[in-house]
DNA sequence: TTTGAAACATACCACTTAGTATGTAATGAG
DNA sequence: CTCATTACATACTAAGTGGTATGTTTCAAA
């Protein structure tokens, strides 16, 4: 019971890297499978089909993953606003679990797949809402200290700075790296005037 | 030589819509074929090949499509800043030829396609700075007027709006309508903060 | 009206795709 | 040890893929 259990999480980690440079629909099992040593027989024993093993993964590995590097530097902060500003910057900058070229994992699911599968668009829907609510739960601690404007829609803001997000990681991969030196000088300035 | 320029604009404009809807890569050549009346030979007959295809159709039909709704509103115009959040309500709200749950072509392309391919990316990457650039003429024409502060970088924020407008059409396509408002709602403020 | 190039149509091919059928090796409870 | 379940491995299939080869029709100039 230990040994499947890894083989189960390589396929789910190779499948991740590959379709984070590929994109879902044009990776292949074959794809998955002919870069590791793994066969076919293996794949469907632990998963039904491609779909389902690519929804674990996001349940698995990304969503995790995604509260780690998201959600818990927003946790117990002094001031939101420049906590929130840091950690955009941070995540932008983060080139251990990001390439420019390749954007971001979420958002390129989000775009991809989005319009294609009801189950992906809900289990994207609520990772993206947990990343949200956390930002405005922070923003809101920030507002009870007197550190932000009183008429300041905390959940709006939020959804503003993860569209901003989006976009930049939309951008930067034709931009490149300037792109997200760009929007992060001007969404600070945005940030600043919530003060 | 009439009847033939007409069957190579049907395929762009088919595979155009199917590639919006579909994807690049999910979108075949039969796909293509089998929703209109056409067969193969034609395709190959007008087009060296699938890429050769999409490109001529970036090309050909999206960026003059690109200008006449995302450039030309923007010249000649008198208040810029008022000018430019009003073009981005109005493509955002656009039903005709957008869909929020396939986003924007553009933006999709750039998402799927340019770490894939050079052509791709080239395309994609002048056709955004076209836009950049007529955004940011634009608001310098207003900076001349001082409508604008002085001190402001006209292209860093032109880019920041494209950017927010990327990462809008992918919030759009998981939460609908309301962040395109939300998100609308936000950047105004931002906006009017360089008056 | 002829004729040759342009504009298609049809049939096919090698390859890839997700998924299955059926085998065999490992493993851990009794 | 034993044996049934677990965990794979191998070989295959039917459908789809981009692209080609080889036709047939259309059409405009001579």
């Amino acid at each position: 019971m230990r040994k499947s259990e890894q083989t189960r999480l390589s396929i789910m980690q190779t499948s991740a890297q590959l379709i984070y440079v590929k994109g879902y629909q044009s990776t292949s099992i074959d794809d998955i499978l002919s870069s590791m040593q793994v066969t076919k027989g293996a794949f469907f024993y632990h998963f039904k089909n491609k779909e389902e093993m690519a929804l674990a993964f996001i349940k698995e590995l990304m969503y995790p993953g995604m509260r780690m590097m998201m959600v818990e530097p927003l946790l117990n902060s002094k001031d939101p606003i420049k906590t929130i500003s840091k950690q955009l910057k941070d995540i932008l900058n983060n080139k251990v679990h990001f390439d420019m070229r390749y954007g971001c994992p979420m958002i390129n699911l989000i775009e991809e797949m989005s319009p294609l599968s009801e189950a992906f668009s809900n289990s994207l829907k609520m990772m993206t809402l947990t990343w949200v609510n956390a930002i405005s739960d922070c923003l809101k601690r920030g507002q009870a200290n007197g550190q932000l404007r009183p008429d300041v829609n905390t959940l709006e803001v939020a959804n503003y700075m993860v569209t901003g997000y989006a976009g930049a990681r939309n951008m930067g991969k034709i931009f490149g790296i300037k792109s997200y030196q760009s929007f992060l000088k001007q969404f600070s300035f945005y940030m600043e005037s919530l003060r």
